[in-house]
DNA sequence: TTATTATATTATAATCTTTATAAATAGTGT
DNA sequence: ACACTATTTATAAAGATTATAATATAATAA
């Protein structure tokens, strides 16, 4: 049994859980984030999905990742750029983003408690999380700007 | 002499250097700024500033936010809500952001020199920079949620 | 100071993302 | 299979940001 297969029926479980129902579109969405690497905007989902669902609105799509996003299977990532980005909640890692060609790369890091604690320390917030992004030039695109 | 008068006197230095023109909208909206500590949107700018260019357009708002971000003056922050919000650099910090109230308090914290050490070595990135945020609740928001 | 010229501003429209609405459709538990 | 309610669809609306073209103005040099 896959990975992939093993987040997708975890995912169901949580929606049945929650009692949201599971609609086709539904499951195609999550299907769609789960085995994507590539941390998609509503707009590349819609596109994705329009061979299987070719009457689905976009409204559907985006009605569907705020419930995965209240659920809490699906974060949504705000960047610079216009459109938000969605990304299947998996285990916990942050991101470097390429600022050439916008390619997004998972990492791994043990957690910032220690600076969600001065900052609750110091502001007096009671704070729940945080977020952070690395941002940089990812290996192909430092390659193709080296002179030859 | 002022801090906000320095910042203000540095920043038009700055522009003079880098060949931008200072017109009085450029002067208002850096001015306003400066002084401004609500981390304003776009919009925001506009308003407070139609009482003293009635004429002004939205579009030069948002035109010289961008000249004043490509030249280093002022940071987007792009947090999860509709609209960009904008920040004038002036020492590194980070933000706690209120989910109750949306409220945006500075707090300084050493620099994540060794995540981007890590994402740097795990990733082949040439890392630039990142951005971070704590969310939480302010004390007035704790408050006025406690039940009396 | 004035003339020149490129740049900035204005007014407006267009674009793009996201949300709201109402009618039609389809899941779910019985 | 039925009934109930949530979901989808189609469409329009809202809101933020950008593009365009005409006008105005800051900076520079004569």
């Amino acid at each position: 049994m896959s990975h992939e297969h093993n987040h997708l029926q975890e995912a169901l479980d949580t929606l049945k859980a929650t009692g949201v129902r599971i609609t086709p579109q539904r499951h195609a969405i999550l299907e769609f984030l789960i085995q994507s690497m590539t941390h998609p905007t509503a707009d590349d989902i819609y596109k994705a999905l329009e061979g299987k669902f070719p009457n689905m609105s976009v409204a559907t799509v985006y009605n569907n990742l705020r419930v995965f996003r209240e659920v809490g299977l699906v974060k949504e990532l705000t960047y610079g750029d216009a459109s938000s980005r969605f990304d299947f909640v998996t285990t916990d890692h942050y991101h470097v983003i390429c600022e050439e060609c916008g390619k997004i790369v998972d990492f791994h890091y043990p957690g910032l408690d220690e600076v969600e604690q001065l900052a609750s320390h110091v502001t007096g917030f009671k704070v729940s999380h945080h977020r952070m992004e690395v941002y940089g030039t990812c290996p192909d695109c430092t390659t193709s700007k080296e002179v030859h």
